[in-house]
DNA sequence: CAATCTGCTTACAGCCTGTTTACAGTTAGT
DNA sequence: ACTAACTGTAAACAGGCTGTAAGCAGATTG
């Protein structure tokens, strides 16, 4: 993915930093709202590529922002953040028109993942595609499914995620708090015991398929996906 | 690696003196800092590349330094020194956007490392590359593998850093009180004669595949990676 | 040449890390 | 509401790793 023109929206500083500094170590411009008034203010200036957008703002509501900019004939793409239990009525018809909504508390890479499908739907970016392909290993995002030789892998969507961030990292060593601090919501608060839980489950269906073992242990280090030729 | 600007935060002198002497010897510009307060300004003022930050402080904790700056727009990298203990609870955010974290106590040569991932991460660094060669041997520091003339070796983790420390510094006798204190932690509080297993260990691996002995003993002073034109 | 010293190798006990499985609580789907 | 699946924790287990010490071999010294 290219670089990107962001802006991030949220008036609690820790999203807006946890935010910013992810989409700014993935290589994008980012810039940072703490309000809806503010929010309008620099859309029209920046003209951001995207919006990361918290629904639930002091002033005026994500909604709102939206239906402002709309109506000035900005179409820029919004990925709003919403709390989680004001989901399923008030999101209702958010999707249109290439937006989508993560509930929050998010992960780093399900985020990731979400703008990445936005700018390959609105055809902004130079579409790397909606497949990640490493050695025997297939990951369809738009489908959402995994598969190993040409084999479909029935997996729970922890590990669907985590399989994704091991596989957009190959040849790379991860460490258990790497993956803990992009798989997992920014407010677990558990032990990185549960990313060698997931690696177990994974491998117990991975492995049986693949000719050899996809996930390798860096004992001391962490877990790495071993790709065609690393 | 270039030099870099280093902030080093720490409220033992201890620490701070090892970490400022190391860095200086590197070739780095260190400037120490033993509180928060007195780091946030210092990061203001001097700008640094990188912030070696521990997060138990006597007044504001690492986290809170954190937070202020990021606050402020600086982006700089940092790299968190946390206790043992605190660790597996508390390590949750601290990978994220080229942020990274060693536990105390921690070995010398680990923290060099980290500050170059860091760095080549971050894109500020001149990138010199994840991989270390040094005549048949090739050290790939992303996969943390190590292969000789292209064939794998599978080494534990301190076999590793020890292969790697005198990779960094080929065709140079190294003290085993060099080593030791680069390469182990530094409350280690037992004999040298481990320096000489491990050398045998790394041998006992490396020598049947390499054409020549690749690590070479100087008797009475210590061990030298043998380069290609040494 | 003998005595000594330095370094090499290996065996081993304890420890530590990672693997796996079972389970309880929760969530999601029908 | 009922059932199935999923999540996170904990416990049992296996194996590897670490640091020490002892026995050797070769070099160095007097």
């Amino acid at each position: 993915m290219e670089s990107l023109k962001v802006l991030v929206v949220d008036d609690e500083p820790n999203i807006r930093d946890l935010l910013s500094a992810s989409l700014r170590f993935a290589g994008h411009q980012v810039s940072v709202s703490p309000n809806g008034n503010d929010a309008i203010n620099k859309i029209v200036e920046i003209q951001p590529d995207i919006v990361l957008l918290d629904v639930m703002l002091p002033d005026i509501s994500g909604f709102g922002v939206t239906k402002k900019i709309r109506g000035m004939g900005i179409e820029t793409p919004i990925l709003f953040l919403t709390a989680r239990d004001d989901t399923e009525d008030k999101v209702a018809g958010l999707t249109v028109g290439g937006d989508d909504y993560v509930t929050k508390p998010f992960s780093l890479d399900e985020i990731m993942a979400r703008i990445s499908a936005i700018m390959r739907r609105t055809g902004k970016d130079a579409a790397p595609g909606s497949v990640i392909r490493v050695g025997e290993l297939e990951i369809n995002e738009d489908a959402h499914d995994v598969s190993v030789n040409g084999e479909l892998v029935d997996l729970s969507p922890t590990e669907y995620q985590l399989l994704r961030y091991l596989a957009t990292n190959p040849n790379r060593v991860l460490t258990k708090a790497q993956i803990l601090d992009h798989v997992w919501e920014y407010d677990f608060n558990g032990e990185m015991g549960i990313v060698e839980s997931y690696v177990s489950y994974l491998r117990k269906k991975l492995d049986p398929i693949s000719s050899e073992p996809l996930i390798v242990t860096k004992r001391g280090v962490g877990y790495m996906l071993k790709g065609p030729k690393g």
